[in-house]
DNA sequence: ACGGCTGGTTTACGTTGTAAACCACACCAT
DNA sequence: ATGGTGTGGTTTACAACGTAAACCAGCCGT
């Protein structure tokens, strides 16, 4: 299995001259641990992710884990928490200046994005655990970037419907559009683990036209169809916009 | 728990006259054990449904489930199979004449929406589910819907291209509009069991904003904004169509 | 030297999915 | 009637999971 035990058992033997502590390293705190999670998801699957094999990852015993995290929820609660961290460094949506709602919105869903498709395995996780408040929807789950996007929509004329009703476009379209890409992108989303390659789905020979398209319905990695449909969002915003401001 | 066990162990006794087979009227079957497992979900969410409760329900021990059912992931399969098989009974789109295919559109639409209302904690399951085939996209993951979707388009002058884009356009709409919706009736989304009402999410007092328009936030009962946002998606469609037709 | 904190391990338990063996009846040909 | 073969279920068993509770081992300031 692992074949460095026996290095650990080597360093339990060693520590004698060196401060070396106990397992490994510094200490363990909840952040090498959410991050250990992540990585774990991203290359074996949320299904796999056990608090043994965490620990086991961290050369450390699953209960030690429970120091840090309240529970496999709250655990999971904080991978998302990390995951939106995540997203609002990958799109400087805080401090970078912006130049108008659209340049803002495109920054915001392109960060979004951008994490969504580096970790293809966790970003589900977005959309499948309830947000700390019902009215939260997911991927735009904290209350900071609900608020930085109501607050600039109407610093630049829009009414509080249009800036809802924008806010909710804009969180469908990027929840819907993104768990697409990322579903096809080998990801296991949800409590089964990897389904090996469907051999090639029966009686697909009496669905000429599905036959037909066949690669054309397989997703583009390029982001050309994101980039369409986020361009058609903004004019659709822009509508609104007009349709109930006041300036 | 129950209290109907001896009624059970009642018939047990009085099996002696009837013809009455052992556990319980017809010998159980795959349909039974698949609804069963909806309406389990229904009322107390995806992550109490276990094989040994699911058995109890149906008055059964679990083991016997085995017979209908490869294990739970085929059983989990199963259900979002049902799922669907409900959505296109729900929304006529096999037989019911259509008129032009905006109609054709919206009766889907509709159809799918009505079933992922109607089992709000079942839904996800949907788009968590890695589909047969990988370019088959939740929720419209059954061969024949893509084939009648994009057959009835090209009916009507879609181009090739126009189509796919169109049913792309659609699928991630309907997903991320929906599972929003979902979201917000009280699911538990997800392996999370159903958490109690968020108290008041800290520190709502320095988003200005959100504070101000949360109620707005939460999403209306009503389908007023489905129905527009389907509005939006017809007309874009609409441009689809004359971008790349050649008629 | 010593009580207490900190960071971890051990042990233990209840619950889950499921393999394997087992059983009871119904039905059928002999 | 008599045995053989399904069919539809139960029993038993086990490994893996999440996690409570008790238990260490060093380090700390006094």
């Amino acid at each position: 299995m692992s074949g460095h035990n026996d290095a650990i058992e080597d360093a339990d033997a060693a520590i004698v001259e060196g401060k070396a502590p106990p397992s490994r390293g510094r200490p363990l705190d909840r952040e090498r641990i959410l991050s250990a999670a992540i990585d774990y998801i991203d290359d074996s699957g949320l299904a796999g992710l056990t608090m043994r094999r965490l620990g086991e990852r961290l050369g450390v015993e699953a209960m030690a884990l429970y120091r840090y995290v309240q529970g496999k929820d709250e655990l999971l609660d904080g991978v998302v928490e990390a995951l939106v961290d995540a997203m609002d460094v990958d799109s400087d949506v805080i401090d970078a200046p912006q130049d108008g709602w659209q340049d803002f919105v495109q920054r915001l869903a392109h960060g979004v994005r951008r994490v969504a498709l580096a970790h293809p395995k966790a970003f589900p996780l977005i959309a499948s655990r309830p947000p700390e408040a019902p009215w939260l929807r997911p991927p735009l789950r904290s209350l900071r970037w609900v608020e930085i996007f109501l607050a600039g929509l109407e610093a630049e004329g829009f009414s509080d419907e249009a800036a809802v009703a924008s806010y909710r476009a804009f969180s469908s379209f990027l929840l819907g559009h993104l768990l697409l890409e990322v579903a096809t992108l080998g990801a296991d989303v949800g409590p089964l683990d990897v389904v090996d390659e469907a051999p090639e789905p029966e009686g697909l020979a009496s669905y000429p036209h599905v036959q037909r398209l066949r690669p054309a319905l397989s997703i583009d990695t390029s982001s050309v169809e994101f980039e369409e449909a986020l361009e058609e969002l903004l004019n659709r915003m822009a509508l609104m916009r007009h349709e109930t401001t006041h300036d």
